[in-house]
DNA sequence: ATTAAACTGTTTATGTGATTAACAATTACG
DNA sequence: CGTAATTGTTAATCACATAAACAGTTTAAT
């Protein structure tokens, strides 16, 4: 398991004021003073990052490389950001910043369609982001631009706040399993249907797991595509939407 | 970003064989032969793991503490495992030995709503397990007894395996981010609602963001349980139930 | 039984990567 | 003009994963 390292304990929540690394997330150019000028900053920092995640994989973005890419030293990084972790987590957020605006006429069904699809496609473009706890990565400027065009296509539904939020949370983390599905079937050559089949039949007991068995014994395993997901979360919503409100 | 690191190549795929990591995943035990009978076992090498985690954090699980705890040297580990990497693949996989098994005479709408609680307690009772990128990690014998419940809850419907496969998966995700909050509402003393809306006032414009905006402003903005994102998935497949089939 | 292969754990060493501390150069504010 | 703030550098730690070589143990084959 390699780059797993997104503890949340970056930003430590000041009571009443925004921490420092909260502001750096959300692009506060600090107003300089004295010193010399700069020759990085926090975004050539990123976007090096960026870089060599999609080139070399996010094993590949240390301090150093990230550094050398930069011309200056892996401490030079240190004067912009605090630790490997901000860097991580600007760099989870800086992702989203490539997405289209989405169409502002569609319907909430289209629209959140259409919502998933292009982060699904935003992931496939940067799969190490599945190497990201990105359950527990603060909420960036342009994950919240993105958010916002989502709780956009759902403007005028009667839900609260919070539900909406849910509904979103829930076709992200989909967006995450099926990305994953998606790149292993691209990148690896393997079925992981096939492969967690074999691994089935050689290890385990038919006994032990029953209902497995009978699974994969099925004859049309079929391959659900990201469709099928997506469609079932809004068939979710639909029933939301006629329920009776209690 | 503190240990992170589960990268996908942990198991390079044999082609007609299966990796000798998934053999020790699945609990094959070696057939020993020669040499002197080993002190320590995979077992117990995973429980000390599990034991550190839970009382120390994910991140003091190194090998060399670890090590400590069974009394042996670090490089001892080596003898009975390849790396960290599956140190933490199997330790992803420990945690799921402890979930009780499920009633079998629920009917599938109650049968995956108990079996999305017991995970999500399971889950609150293992934080740290949301710093691992789970996504990611194969499967092995603990979490596959877990996914065989979950196809046994829905035996009786007429779904594909595929489409059987993407609801359980749905679901799992689902807990996470679930828990994700829970946790924080437990541990951290803060409402993540509330950070949310005091960052987005802070650091954020209006304009930018004014779905968001919107939303925050709404007078109720209401605390989605737990409930509400199970119920809605559970809708979901029940309006693919009832879909009429293509 | 004897030998040698296979196996376990140890010691030693290496390399990497994040991060701290001390330093030198630069620039703007007073 | 000088001083304080700011930037990048160099040197030094420290933790950690892991490789290599070694020594003792057990058992299978002779």
């Amino acid at each position: 398991m390699a780059e797993t390292d997104v503890s949340p304990e970056v930003f430590p929540t000041a009571t009443s004021e925004v921490s420092e690394g909260m502001r750096r997330l959300w692009g506060q150019r600090a107003t300089r003073r004295r010193g010399p000028k700069p020759t990085i900053s926090v975004q050539s920092i990123v976007e090096s990052a960026l870089e060599l995640a999609d080139s070399e994989g996010l094993e590949s973005v240390s301090m150093a490389r990230v550094a050398d890419a930069l011309d200056c030293t892996a401490m030079a990084l240190y004067r912009h950001i605090d630790s490997k972790d901000e860097l991580l987590t600007l760099l989870a957020d800086r992702v989203a910043a490539d997405t289209p605006n989405l169409p502002t006429d569609l319907g909430w069904r289209d629209g959140l369609r259409a919502w998933t699809r292009v982060q699904i496609e935003g992931a496939l473009a940067h799969p190490w982001l599945l190497q990201l706890p990105l359950v527990s990565t603060p909420l960036g400027p342009h994950r919240a631009r993105w958010i916002d065009q989502g709780f956009g296509t759902m403007r005028d539904l009667d839900l609260t706040t919070a539900e909406k939020g849910q509904i979103l949370n829930l076709l992200s983390l989909f967006v995450l399993s099926e990305v994953r599905v998606q790149v292993e079937l691209r990148d690896l050559t393997i079925n992981p249907f096939a492969e967690l089949a074999q691994v089935i039949h050689h290890l385990a007991d038919t006994a032990d797991l029953p209902n497995l068995f009978a699974a994969f014994a099925d004859p049309s395993p079929g391959d659900a595509d990201d469709i099928f997901g997506v469609e079932l979360i809004l068939d979710g919503v639909d029933a939301l939407l006629h329920r009776p409100s209690t």
